[in-house]
DNA sequence: TGATAAAAAGATATTTATATCTGATTACAA
DNA sequence: TTGTAATCAGATATAAATATCTTTTTATCA
């Protein structure tokens, strides 16, 4: 479904909404050790959610990353848009080049009914919501 | 969600179902001119389904790739699970490392309908059937 | 039996995704 | 104003997916 660059910036930014604010600002290291993932990569795609205004980062010292309150009140749609591009949920997932409501493919109610959803969930909840119920799961990121 | 190689292998088998019996064999240049697919690439897909016997091939003169009566009453299940390997429906969506029904993410509940689904779908159709809706709908592959 | 048409197999090439490294730039603090 | 901690930017490396090419093997027909 999603890319590793996908997910990754996902759980990024969830956790910079759960431990982040203008205040509280978190530096590459320790966000990436947090989420066990390569630190590297992970700056690169910080810079890119940065570069669309996703994210926000202040450089120097006392520097790092955050969300500001814009930020937090955002859905994660954006962030996927800008890792996977536009296209994320177009095509049919049998890859027929025809196939559409009038000639669907044997999953095509399915595959839609699923992104259709997924779409109104991540364009709907907002990333603080989003959040939140991490948060109240307790779940590991 | 399928990988390109995953794209070709169905479409593949779907044609065949359509075109191919015991007695009628197609060669890998027509299947992939007819599905528009890099011929030499999709050569080593339907090698590969064939060594899991759920295509079929004959070599020599008039030889070519096709699919038997027991192939055709297959699902596509194992043709996915052939080309993508077993773990395609699992793992949480974002990639939480302990994400579960206890521990649900945010899209877990919508993920694991739709996977379940797709599996009840893909793993009790047979090809035949699926062959016979595209036939149906005059769907192109 | 020899020519041919096809799959099978293996080597190579290309592209994309993933990951790492290094140096430059910036902002702050002492 | 100088040192430092951080992002930023760009180059490079590695791995996986996708694609192509060439040779070998096999079966069949003439």
């Amino acid at each position: 479904m999603f890319s590793t660059t996908c997910k990754y910036a996902i759980r990024a930014m969830l956790y910079l909404a759960l431990h982040t604010s203008d205040e509280k600002k978190l530096g590459v290291d320790e966000i990436a050790s947090a989420l066990n993932v390569p630190k590297h990569f992970l700056a690169k795609i910080l810079q890119q959610l940065t570069k669309y205004n996703l994210a926000t980062s202040s450089k120097g010292r006392n520097g790092g990353f955050y969300l500001t309150e814009e930020n937090r009140n955002a859905t994660l749609l954006p962030v996927i848009e800008a890792i996977e591009g536009p296209n994320l949920f177009t095509g049919c997932i049998l890859g027929l080049p025809d196939c559409s409501g009038e000639n669907p493919c044997s999953f095509h109610s399915q595959a839609v009914d699923f992104r259709d959803g997924m779409l109104k969930t991540l364009g709907s909840e907002s990333i603080a919501d989003t959040a939140s119920r991490i948060n109240e799961f307790n779940l590991k990121l």
